[in-house]
Parts: structure tokens; sequence; C-alpha cells
DNA sequence: GCCGCTTGGTGACAATGTCACCGATCTACA
DNA sequence: TGTAGATCGGTGACATTGTCACCAAGCGGC
């Protein structure tokens, strides 16, 4: 895993690629490191790469006009940062930025190998496309989340989307409310009401999942 | 215009393409033409080409499980139509629709020689990616619109870009609240406040705008 | 003219966002 | 150890937006 001729099989659509195009990434790439909490890109501060992320997890979020943030979605180990592919080929600045979530471990590839390795291979640019693809259904099925989901729906899914193999969500309700782009006082009500009907327990910064069945219930509809 | 051999020239970003990647653009496209209303992709209708939009306006929206509706984005004349590539290539089927507001002509691209195109022009990828890029950060756009705009902004801000030359809106009220992901209500009632202020007119059916100024100063945050 | 559909208006209420403020807890540091 | 400042979370009042049930006016087809 840590082993540089082995990271790309981590990555199931690229598993497939031709042998020389194999050697061509693993010979032009470079490993890079960034500790927790670093700005991977953001406004400003265009990479100049293509990322694959090998370890770790990348937050993307954005910061509104208004001064609102609000979180768009993760980028975790074996999937690629197609943003950063986005923006490497337009002109603006980002609207977005990245966080390193954990210590992360990345492939960086320049952009004219991007370039070529989307003109020479097939199965790259089926990687490519269907990153790409994923990435703005994702954002399509997030509107309508943002537009017409109720906030205590909302906060069921991301709170188990968010908690560890304890069931313990070791956050704060100001990021959770990040997470959802409302507001603090909004987060720690619904906490409140999860409490009040023994679906939580709360300590300050974490929230433990009591009855994880019902919280599932009513992020799915299943009242 | 109507030329077959013209249309390249009017994406911007194609007009550069090499001479004789243009031509095998133009021996394998085909020219369709769609009624004003019909879908032009949805739920169960994958389209099997890849679409550069010649003439018309194509509406893209989304229905929710909620049954809410909303609008996403339009594509002009002169604009690719990124999410029928998106889909080309994703596997599932689409999460959104698009639908002819006009009657529409469009330039039909194979996918197999979307991919040799994608494969063999530099030029032609440019395009391909820049178009993927602005879709992108225009749905990031919206997602911050969405969570944080008030929405008296929204509407003055929705009323001057669906306006007509005239600065008439010819819409519903209804039409208007799926613009904006939001309950007809409440545009009946922001309409209410805007002519209340003198500067709409309302009839059935359509909107006025008297004092395009004021709204553009709402929508703009020049208070 | 009548019927049924579309369009838009209304009031009551629920859900969410905003604001101002508070106390509790934690952390850094002298 | 004690204190200052920051972070975290709670609270009430209020504004905005979403939901629901219902109504009336206009419009088209017959």
């Amino acid at each position: 895993m840590t082993n540089n001729d082995e990271w790309l099989d981590r990555f199931p659509g690229l598993s497939r690629l031709e042998t020389p195009i194999k050697q061509l990434i693993l010979s032009r790439s470079t490993v890079i490191k960034a500790p927790k909490g670093a700005t991977i890109f953001g406004p400003g501060k265009s990479p100049e790469n293509m990322l694959f992320l090998l370890d770790g997890t990348v937050r993307v979020q954005q910061v509104s006009e208004t001064g609102h943030e609000i979180v768009l979605y993760r980028i975790e180990a074996g999937q690629s940062c197609v943003l950063t592919t986005a923006c490497l080929l337009a002109f603006d600045d980002y609207a977005a930025e990245g966080v390193a979530e954990t210590p992360i471990r990345a492939a960086a590839i320049p952009r004219d190998v991007f370039d070529d390795l989307v003109s020479q291979s097939k199965p790259f640019r089926d990687f490519v496309f269907a990153a790409f693809s994923k990435r703005i259904t994702d954002l399509f099925l997030m509107i309508d989340e943002v537009a017409f989901q109720k906030m205590d729906v909302r906060l069921a899914d991301k709170l188990i989307k968010l908690a560890n193999s304890d069931n313990v969500v070791s956050t704060t309700h100001q990021k959770l409310s990040v997470e959802l782009g409302t507001a603090r006082e909004v987060v720690s009500r619904q906490l409140q009401e999860f409490q009040r009907r023994g679906w939580i327990a709360q300590a300050r910064g974490s929230v433990s999942l009591l009855d994880r069945a019902k919280l599932e219930a009513l992020a799915h509809h299943n009242t």
C-alpha cells in the first residue's frame, strides 16, 4: 500500500489501464503528503497537478459572500480529485477550497501528463469522465436535499454518515451546521429533540448514537 | 447558420479545432430537431449521442422524491450539453431531465466518435473539460444560492434573467416557484410586495418589470 | 351559458433562520 | 494554581419561509 508501484490498483477504474500507461503514470507522478488541516487547494491557490488521493480524506467546502459556509463533498482515499481536474482547466479561481481532514498522501500528476493520458488511454478517459459524471449527479442530489429536505432528516443522515465504528460523532454543533449549511442554533435544537427521544447522548464536542435504527428510519423516510 | 458546415464556428471553443478534426465531426454528426416541449433526455431515456445545441434552449430540471421540482440550469444555443456527455458515460439513469423550451436544432455526435475526438484533438479536450468545469462551478454557486440567499433576492434575480427585451416575463407564479425550488405561495407573496413598491405590474400569466434598476439593486445586494 | 381547469389570493400554522445574550468549559500561560 | 480569553452550547424573541386548506376569478371547450 505504501509501495509506489502498487497504488494504481487501489483505484478500481485505473487497474484496467494498459501496462505502458501504468508505467507512464508511475514514472511521471510524485507522491506528496500533507498534514491534517492543510489547505490542498483554495481561492488563489490553484493546484498545478491532478491529485489521486492515496490515504486520508479531503473535505471540499465553500464560503459564500454572506459569510456562510457549507461542506460540498468529501474525497476519500481511492478517489480522484475531480475538482482539481476541473480547475486545472478552468480559468477562474476556485469558488471552493479543499482541506485535509486527516494527514493525507496523494499522487500528483502534472497537467500535461494528464492530457497525454486522456489522449492515449481509453480506460483512463472512462475513469475521468465517470468521475466527472458522479460528481455532477451527486451535486444534483445535494441541491435537491438542500432545497427540499427537512433539517431533522438531513441531520439524522449526516450523523449516521459521520459516525465512527463506535457510533460516536466527534464534532461540534458548529461544525455540524457547516456540514448542512444551516445555523448552529438549528443543529442544537434538533439534537436536543433527538436526545429527548433517547436516540442520542451528547457531550461537549461529541454525539453518541444510542438508537441508530431510529435515526436511519428518519433519514430514509421510513417513518 | 443553417448550413451544415458552418455551425462549428458558433462554438467558440471549437472554432480552433484542426481542420481534419472539423471534417470528422461534420461527416459523423447529424443535425436533429425537436419541437418545443419535447423531452430531450430524462429518467429512462438516455440519449445515445452527445448534443451540441445550435438553436433554441433546453431547460434541465429535477423532480425530487418529495414531488418538488427545481430548475437546475439552461443550455443555450452555442453550448454543449455536458450533462448528456456526463450521462453518456455514467451507468445510472438520469436524476434530471432536459426539456426543449423552444423548438431546437442540435448536432448529434455518437459516443464512439466523441471518444475519438477527445483522444485525437487537444482543442476538443480543452472544450469538453472547460464545459465540465463551468457546469460544476455553476452548480457550486447554485448550492450557495439555494442554501443562503433570501427569496426576495433570488426572485428579483430570476425575474431579470427571464425578462425579454420588453421587460416582460411571460410565466406563471407556479413556474417561477419551480425555477427557485420554492412554493407558489412564496412567489405570490413576494410579487405582491414588489408590486406594492411599484417595481412590477402583474397580469395573469405575466409580470412586467417597471423598475428594473430597483430589482437589480436588490438582486446584487446594493441595497 | 355551463363545466372544469388553471391561476392566483388568503389565513393559520409549522419549520427554519437570525439576533442578542448567557453561562459553562476548556486552554494557554504567567 | 489562578486567571483571561476562546470555544462550546443554551435560550428566547422575532423574521422569513414552507405547508395546508380553501376560495374566487379567469379562461377554454363544448
